[in-house]
RNA sequence: GGAGACGUCGCAUAGUACGGCUUAGUGCACCACCCUGCUAAGGUGGAGUACCCUUCACGGGGUACCGUGGGUUCAAAUCCCACCGUCUCCGCCA
């Protein structure tokens, strides 16, 4: 949820962000106007309250003889304190629909425009070339016997697989690198919950636009998370956070839930676009001006663990239309996919500023006193689609495919993966 | 799945049988000051969160919050209902 006093007092820089992302910047008249309709029913309501206090205490100390016609008056007040309660009470609920419309102000610098509008903030390493035929990540695993989407289908159903052998112990080996490298760099690892109750949900922002992406059991009413970004998120939630000594910094391991629902036909072949994952996120809860050098480290963590695996990729600032609503900033890292001659999404790392925060009401203490939002911000270090660009760039012609000398401490000291019966 | 107990201000507790004298008491911890040669002990005072109004500001006034949400009532921590959570016992089970 944006800042509801920056909204009153800056009201041009929230449409300023809503037209850059292409969002209504009606909406926020609209919401000027129920925070407007809102303040003015809550005095309707308290001064009316306050008599009614004012009253209460009269009955109490009033001898019997007078009782009775003082709770008869009291009776009338009631009715009116009960008709400006309902008042208040809805036009708060009118406010907050409208306010929580308003995605995260976008920070300064952000590219204006959709998905196509991303600025190329730099690459790393040369495109892979190959003096023979690529093959793509799905004929790699089948020949190496780690990955088997033909009996992940029959399981269950389209975009589910196997990893095996290799494959599963290949995710691992990523899973268990990323874990360590974030060890080293001060995260708390934390195993966290793949089903969560609506409300934290709802309060990481992901029930907006996303909703439909997301798996729901009615029967429990609990969502399946698609990233432990959630659970770590509300992890925290409802508390009063102490940063006097830095951040907070956790490392989420999770397996991840997604329905693909509006990706028809995209990325069918392969691991690349799945259903079901696993991932080691980074999530940190930082105070707000610490936020963009907190964002700038995450991705520095992520471009050192994609240089040690040899990849070739390009970091990328994602345009404004492009972000979800939590988020003020978002770069994601791109690794190359020789067979699709073009970078595919690995990582991605927002900055959320304030706006998550305010929704799960996580603060930490101003020097004042005072409480305030803190900042929270989640990138990737490691998924399972990762191995879809370990294979194919380090594939050689015969099938095998070289182990990143980084990874092979995870491998047994694997240096060479050969295809099976080879 | 069945039976029961419980959820109060950071922690621990009182208050709930009889709704109004609770702006929720007490202890510990905390902060400021006083006192004692240091420490300990003692004394005095202060402390929650959110929102609304007011003020240039310091501040002042108000409303809500006793797990959450409803309800009864002139009035609810206290009565009723639902939900969430914790604990105990029984049953079942990878």
């Amino acid at each position: 949820m944006i800042d509801p006093v920056l909204l009153r007092e800056n009201p041009d820089l929230i449409k300023r962000s809503q037209k850059v992302r292409g969002a209504s910047v009606e909406a926020v008249d609209d919401a000027l106007a129920a925070d407007a309709e809102r303040r003015a029913t809550i005095q309707a309501f308290e001064a009316l309250r306050a008599s009614q206090n004012q009253f209460g205490k009269q009955v109490a100390s009033a001898p019997p003889a007078e009782k009775k016609a003082l709770v008869a008056q009291a009776q009338s007040l009631a009715v009116d304190v009960k008709a400006a309660a309902a008042a208040s009470a809805e036009a708060e609920a009118r406010f907050t629909a409208v306010v929580r419309t308003l995605a995260n102000p976008v920070i300064d610098g952000v590219p204006a425009g959709g998905e196509e509008n991303f600025v190329t903030l730099r690459t790393h390493g040369a495109v892979p070339t190959f003096d023979f035929e690529p093959r793509d990540h799905l004929e790699l695993g089948e020949l190496l016997g780690a990955i088997d989407m033909a009996r992940g289908a029959k399981v269950s159903g389209a975009r589910f697989y196997f990893l095996r052998g290799i494959g599963a112990r290949l995710e691992i080996a990523l899973m268990n690198m990323a874990l360590d490298r974030a060890l080293a760099a001060g995260f708390v690892p934390l195993i966290t919950p793949t089903l969560v109750r609506p409300e934290i949900m709802d309060g990481t922002g992901f029930l907006g636009e996303h909703a439909d992406e997301i798996y729901y059991l009615p029967a429990d009413d609990l969502y399946l998370t698609g990233t432990s970004e959630v659970a770590l998120a509300g992890y925290h939630s409802d508390e009063i956070l102490d940063l006097t000594d830095g951040p907070l910094r956790y490392a989420g391991w999770s397996t991840c839930y997604r329905r693909e629902a509006g990706s028809g036909g995209k990325d069918t072949r392969g691991i690349i676009r799945v259903h079901q994952f696993n991932k080691l996120e980074m999530f940190a809860y930082v105070l707000p001006e610490n936020a963009e050098a907190e964002h700038d480290r995450l991705v520095a963590l992520q471009e050192d663990m994609l240089q040690a695996l040899g990849l070739s990729y390009r970091v990328i600032d994602v345009a404004a239309g492009d972000l979800g609503s939590s988020a003020a900033r978002k770069f994601d890292i791109e690794a190359w996919v020789p067979t699709q001659n073009a970078y595919r999404e690995l990582t991605s790392t927002s900055n959320c500023t304030t706006y998550q925060a305010r929704r799960l009401d996580i603060r930490y203490r101003t020097e004042s006193g005072k409480t305030a939002p803190v900042g929270t911000l989640n990138g990737t270090l490691a998924t399972t689609r990762w191995i879809v660009a370990i294979l194919e760039t380090h594939q050689q012609e015969d099938g095998s495919v070289r182990v990143p000398e980084a990874l092979r401490p995870w491998l047994g000291g694997i240096d060479v993966i050969r295809p099976v019966g080879a």
